[in-house]
Formats: structure tokens, sequence, C-alpha cells
DNA sequence: ATGTCTATGGACCGATAGGTACAAACTAAA
DNA sequence: TTTAGTTTGTACCTATCGGTCCATAGACAT
């Protein structure tokens, strides 16, 4: 049998987008093996702990995607500097468009909150979500928000983006994750 | 074999709460025969189309007491007056916190929305945020917004809604929905 | 070349999925 | 009481699910 050359690493994004499109029960390991292209054999090979580690490895990919380009740049502002603090919520912003392709590609975070496969993978996505949500926080004291104020305002403007998330592909409109994207970012660097 | 009492209207909340809890590929036959003590004889008389049809009429169902309970009070506000519309916008904010059991409950439309479950209900889905959002515009063009800016704050609350039930659910935190449903309140009515 | 270890596809497993068929048990009108 | 029509539980169907198993094809050190 030949070696493909189909490292962990190439498989774990593969994972993710049927996650995404068709959700954690919706992913059945035939069309996992299909849109690999890897065996079943390969697949317990890599993920011995079939389908729950597959997607518990996928949103630890995820979080540490997050963590290394959305939440340590937010929290790495020097203190004081609030016109930095701007620059990074700016590009917060724009890098959130391109990841979630303006409203296209799901927050698998968001979509597994919502579903009962939440409770498998509780710790991992209130740890996403708290990270997230101080990360901005702090930026947002570093620009010159009462930190109480900040607390709020990022927490709103997380579920905002999720929701958008949600009414963009609703109404089958990317125009419209982008437009509130938009406006967040007018908001948050006000 | 006796006959149960068991009217269609009567088994339509009982099936919501399943697909709220299982989404719908999770929630399988037998367990909807399970809690809503119906054998499948019983199911298909009441759901011919079987499973689709049980979920396009528990979405017809929550659509209609959306329309009555939250949408038509927010779009038979008397033109011009103001202060109504303020009024009913608390309203609106209340009945969520209610609905929505301070997030503990999910929105259906928003969790089918995340998932490929969203291409069979297209229709569905997208008119009832559609009209969700131009409802609370239309209160608050009466409130005394700009319609341009009424669009995108109504588009931003609904948002803001979904995302919320999504985060308090992830932080396993209901207050923080019901803070966000406070914060909404006073931002629509500010 | 040989032996060792990893990687791989696919046959196979029991369980369960959604759905159909149907006879029995009911109701209501005559 | 008969009859026609509606509800009902359950046995059963096929397809597919997630997962196990294993013979074997690679890679690589000797």
């Amino acid at each position: 049998m030949p070696r493909i050359v189909a490292e962990r690493q190439d498989v774990l994004p593969k994972l993710a987008e049927i996650f995404r499109k068709r959700g954690y029960d919706g992913a059945s390991l035939s069309e996992i093996g299909k849109a690999t292209g890897l065996g079943k054999g390969s697949l317990y090979h890599f993920f011995p702990g079939g389908k729950p580690q597959m997607a518990e490895d996928v949103l630890a990919e995820m979080d540490a995607w997050f963590e290394g380009n959305i939440f340590a740049p937010l929290r790495s502002i020097p203190a004081g500097d609030a016109k930095e603090a701007r620059v990074r919520l700016t590009e917060m912003c724009k890098a959130l468009d391109a990841y979630f392709k303006s409203g296209r590609r799901v927050c698998l975070f968001g979509a597994f909150a919502l579903a009962d496969t939440r409770e498998a993978y509780a710790p991992r996505i209130r740890g996403y979500f708290q990270r997230w949500i101080e990360a901005i926080a702090r930026a947002l004291v570093v620009a010159g928000r009462a930190p109480a104020d900040a607390r709020t305002e990022a927490f709103d403007a997380v579920a905002c983006i999720e929701g958008a998330i949600a009414l963009s592909r609703a109404a089958d409109n990317p125009p419209a994750f982008a437009g509130a994207i938009a406006r967040l970012q007018t908001r948050l660097t006000a």
C-alpha cells in the first residue's frame, strides 16, 4: 500500500472544514475518510480516540490559532499606548473578517456551544471565549476605557461577532457580516 | 389500544425541546418517541413527512409565536409615538429574557443557521430573522432614529442576542445573558 | 537482503438510524 | 350492534453509524 503524504497537521484543517459544514453529529467517518483521503486505519492511527478526539484536536488547533493571531496581539499592547490599542483592535477586526470569510465560514466554538456537543468540550469552549473577551477588555482598558465598562463592551463585541455569523448566513448575505465588523471596529476604537 | 390525550399541538413543544437539546441530527426518532410518549405509528400519523416535517413544523410554530408576541407589537406602534416605541422595545427585551430562559434555552433558528440544516430550512430561517430585524428597525424609527441607522442598529441588536445565548451557555453563566439584554435595552431606548 | 516497525485500506462488527407495514384497539355515526 | 374510519404499538426493513481488526505495503537501520 502506497504511503500517502498525509501528516497529521495536513489532516486537521480538512477535519475542521467537515465539522464546520456538518456539525459534530453530521460528520460521519465515511465522509471524513473521503474528504481526507484517509482510510479508517490511518484515521484511527492519527486519532486513537476516534471522532471525539478528532473534534477535540480540531478545537485545540483553532484555539491555538486564535491565541497566536488574535488574543496575544491584544494582550501584549504596551500599557498606556492608547493609539497602539486602537491599531490592534482594528487589526483584529480585519483578521476576523478574513478568518470567517465574511460570515461564510462558521465559528466551530459557537456552533458547539449551541448544541449538546458543548457538554463534552465545555472547558475548551469556555476557555476560548473567556480568553477572547479578556484580551479585548485588556485592549480597551489600554485604550482608555474604565475596566468595568471594558469587560461588558468586550462581551458584547464577541456576542455581536458570533451572532453576525448566524445572521449573515441566514440571510445568505456575506456583506452583512462585513458591515457588522466595520461598525464593531468603529465602536471599539471610538 | 387506548387513545392517549396527545393532540398535535401538545407534541410540538416537546419536539422543540428535543431539537433544541440535541440538534437536528442528534434527535433520534427513538428519543423523540420516548420524550413525547408516542410510538412511531402516532408520530408518522401526525407528521407524515417524518423528521424533516417535524423540524419544519416546530420552526413554524416558533415563528408564529415570535410573530405574535415579539414582532407584531413592535410593528404596530402608532407613528410618532416615540414614548410607546421605547416601552415596546423594553417589553421585547423582557420577553426575550423569559423566552430564552436567560440563555439556558437555545434559539433553534440560530442553531440551524450555523449547521448545514440551514439549507433545508433556509426560507423559514431567513424570514424569521428578517422580520425580526425589520420590526425592531420600525420601532427605532418611531422612537426617532434615522431609518438607515435604525436598520443597522436592529441587525446588531439581534446579532448581539443570538451571540449572547452562545456566550452565556459557553460560560455556563445565565446572568451574562440577562446582562447583555439589559445593556441592549438601554442602548435601544437611549 | 533481512528484519523491524509504522502506516494503511478495507472487510467486518453490533448497534442504531429513519422509515414502512399492518393488525389491533379505539371512536363515532347509523 | 354494526360499520367505517381514525389512532395506535410494534415487528420489521435496509442503510449507515462509529469502531475493531488484521494482513500487508511501505520505510529504514543493519
